[in-house]
DNA sequence: TGACACATACCAACTGGTTGGTATGGTCTC
DNA sequence: GAGACCATACCAACCAGTTGGTATGTGTCA
């Protein structure tokens, strides 16, 4: 601590500026350039640190995988002891993160994921990876849900975790579409619901128009 | 019939290459030139009938728009008298419609509202004007349904046709990012489940692992 | 301790190629 | 012969990536 680290600062202020901006412009639209000076840094720091713009986007999705995971992993639903409230309570933390401008609740990697998946593989690989990865901190929690239902037709916590990532990514995707945040929080009331007629032992907290 | 019309088929030549390339690498990544040498035509014919690279965006939608209409207007499931049916109906022929490359069944507008939101609203817009239209499609059906069941608390026909093109859209993402189709059809057929249950009239088709 | 070797972090300027878009001219039909 | 349709040639701006270089460490051995 007592050496001062320049180290870091830069790379840090690149993928931080490139969570921003990709969200904002997308993938392809954003310039190395305009991420460089969002960050604040020359072209020359950008590749220094970053071999290509194709590793850049790698590493911005590995970099969301962390900033997310520590996002998740601090919020309060896992609190409950019953597994049913803690997977209404992520539905409901994930509708409390939906504010501010559409490009600050969406998410990078399902927006870099449906621009590289053809062009760009590494970057597509590192997106799926993201989502995946998120989806298992559900599984376990959806998976003690459906042993305690004695639910058994072919429905799967990996399946049901996936499918409640399509239902966000969906979301997004017509909230950014409409331009209007509320189809987000519909969606997720309709999954909400979803979960409670499956697990029958609940109903939908809030009515909703 | 009679006399030769070279009008509309450089026109209709590059939007169908739009149709197909943007929905490979997206609209920022695929160059006028590209479109016009896929559409085998030159640049002085684009611009001839697309005064810019947005205007062409703009026309995409719209000839999707026009074609998936057709398709769908014109498809079976239409046919049953219980709107149960047509509703399930649909959501058989969108999961029927997963075949082929990915690029090849995923949808042009959501790929596009997703990278232009912000960069380009026109095109935006008109993304959204096509999946409401279509959505539109569902929505007599799905308030025949309610008014049947008698359902009350909050759920209206439009909120379920659009929460329907959310699960799509989600869908198509998760299938990009995985490089792989099968899981689409398992959300689709969660949506089914979940329809299944909100009408409580019948049970999901199929079993599915 | 000091000095030399080396690695890391960063920068300004540049390069070859690509981009969306334009200017102009030719050809065909009505 | 007017206008729709399309081709060729071209342009300024922008793109990702490279270059040669500076500054600041950091490890090492006399």
């Amino acid at each position: 601590m007592t050496t001062t680290q320049p180290t870091e600062t830069a790379r840090t202020r690149l993928l931080d500026a490139a969570l921003r901006v990709i969200r904002e412009k997308g993938y392809h639209a954003t310039s190395v350039e305009e991420l460089c000076s969002a960050a604040r840094v020359t072209k020359g720091a950008f590749f220094h640190h970053f071999k290509s713009k194709e590793d850049l986007g790698v590493a911005a999705a590995n970099y969301w995988s962390t900033m997310t995971g520590g996002l998740f992993a601090g919020a309060p639903y896992h609190a409950p002891d019953d597994p049913f409230d803690r997977v209404m309570g992520y539905l409901d933390f994930r509708a409390a993160l939906i504010r501010g401008t559409t490009a600050e609740f969406t998410c990078l990697v399902g927006t870099m994921a449906q621009e590289t998946f053809l062009t760009n593989p590494p970057i597509r690989d590192a997106c799926f990876g993201s989502i995946a990865g998120h989806a298992e901190t559900l599984e376990a929690d959806l998976a003690a849900l459906i042993q305690s239902c004695g639910l058994a037709e072919g429905i799967t916590a990996k399946g049901l975790a996936l499918h409640t990532q399509v239902v966000l990514q969906g979301a997004f995707i017509l909230a950014k579409a409409k331009d209007d945040p509320s189809i987000a929080g519909d969606s997720i009331e309709h999954l909400r619901r979803y979960f409670a007629l499956l697990f029958h032992a609940h109903k939908p907290k809030g009515d909703m128009p």
